[in-house]
DNA sequence: CGAAACCTTGACAATGTTCAATCACTGTGG
DNA sequence: CCACAGTGATTGAACATTGTCAAGGTTTCG
């Protein structure tokens, strides 16, 4: 892989030439079809994952075989960082190709290596995670605060991309099943919930197509119970 | 305060003498009674802050009036680090003393100047705030597979240290209606909840003190519901 | 002692899950 | 080209869990 990739990317932009032509050298490229599976248990110990393009499902399992969805990775988004300083952590989990996706893997222990050797990589890697830090603190609060409806209502102002338009046009980024999910309900629910959603708020629904009356009257129903003040800039 | 304290603390330990000498000049140590609110809006968006003895409650509030526990911080746990890189986030967050509690404070724009020049303390900060987005995870895997019950029982195996031992006698760090709020439920499903456990799986309380029969029997009861294996290592 | 906070309990309402049935859509192989 | 299986999505009914409201008991502390 050529280093000027990394250089563009938001994760490795900072960092040294040498820190790039080292990354250049050892990144993987690869390419999945939808459905498939990217890691084994094994190789998701010593392995950080980067979303070149597309959607990538993160998961484990509970002991009694119950499917939970850590994340979801877009473009740019990336996960495996936690075995830098945790090398032999037996934090089993899978991915999975939720669309067609590129993505390029580094073994943890040279990545390693290269944040004790750049210092600003370090601190994009600090900034980036705190970040995270945030969207996950945001998560934890929406399960605890917020209904089914309420949850799903504030998905889909974060997909709009905050815009104040009417009549606005919207695509559910993946199938409802997974949705329904990662926002921590039942496919049933979801489609329950969905449905009384856009009795309320002047929605209509078209497949996988949402047509949205307004956006802020949407708003002005959901983001009472959040912390944050809409527009607000939590991502998807 | 004297550069041999914060030498010893896990978050600076491998910060260099230079660092340590900032520190000790920059940080205010502070004492509160129980009770007491120790961060306003204003303050909270420029301050970090470490807890060096006692419990501290951070919480937000929704637009309509709701609390949320964000964390509940107890001896060498910290929060604001989030706003090294977002200086004029208005992530407005309230901190209050759950117990005594003795603190010390850095203003942001100094830490930022130590972080971005001391690549050691850096790496610390990764690595914690790593840490931290992994008991995070494990909260919104919790609050997405767990009942109330569960819940309570896995908070339970997480103070217990996760010792095999019988007749485990045990305090409940903080008050009950708060640690309801801290696991995402109200306090009367978290009192008829912890009744059920206990029936359940031998243990009685005595106010804020649990009579365990056997660890073991608790965790095969509970820990099927989790992606991780007993003994875990999450924390508190 | 008395007020306030903490905790528990009961009755009931709201919310979400489970299970089963059905339908639409897609891609496959005959 | 059609039959068919498989997935995704929706709906209804019964059920389980959690929240709400109201009341009362207990503990703490000035």
């Amino acid at each position: 892989m050529q280093e000027f990739f990394f250089k563009k990317t938001p994760l490795f932009s900072a960092a040294t030439p040498d820190t790039l032509r080292t990354l250049s050298q050892l990144a993987k490229r690869h390419s999945y079809k939808k459905g498939c599976l990217i890691l084994n248990n094994k190789q998701a110990s010593h392995t950080f994952l980067y979303v070149i393009n597309g959607f990538l499902k993160i998961f484990k399992e509970s002991t009694n075989g119950e499917e939970v969805i850590v994340d979801i990775l877009s473009k740019d988004h990336h996960c495996g960082e936690y075995f830098i300083f945790q090398p032999n952590q037996d934090e089993a989990y899978h991915a999975q190709a939720i669309t067609d996706v590129e993505i390029f893997t580094l073994q943890i222990s040279p990545l390693r290596k290269l944040i004790t050797g750049d210092h600003q990589l370090t601190l994009q890697f600090l900034q980036y995670t705190l970040q995270k830090q945030q969207d996950l603190n945001m998560e934890v609060e929406h399960l605890t605060i917020q209904s089914a409806i309420q949850r799903i209502g504030c998905f889909i102002l974060r997909i709009s991309e905050l815009s104040h338009g009417q009549n606005v046009k919207l695509h559910l980024p993946y199938d409802k099943v997974l949705l329904a999910s990662r926002l921590g309900m039942r496919a049933e629910t979801f489609s329950r919930a969905l449905a009384k959603l856009c009795a309320q708020c002047d929605i209509t629904i078209e497949g996988d197509i949402l047509h949205i009356g307004d956006i802020h009257t949407l708003a002005c129903n959901i983001c009472l119970h959040c912390s944050k003040i809409f527009p607000c800039q939590a991502r998807d």
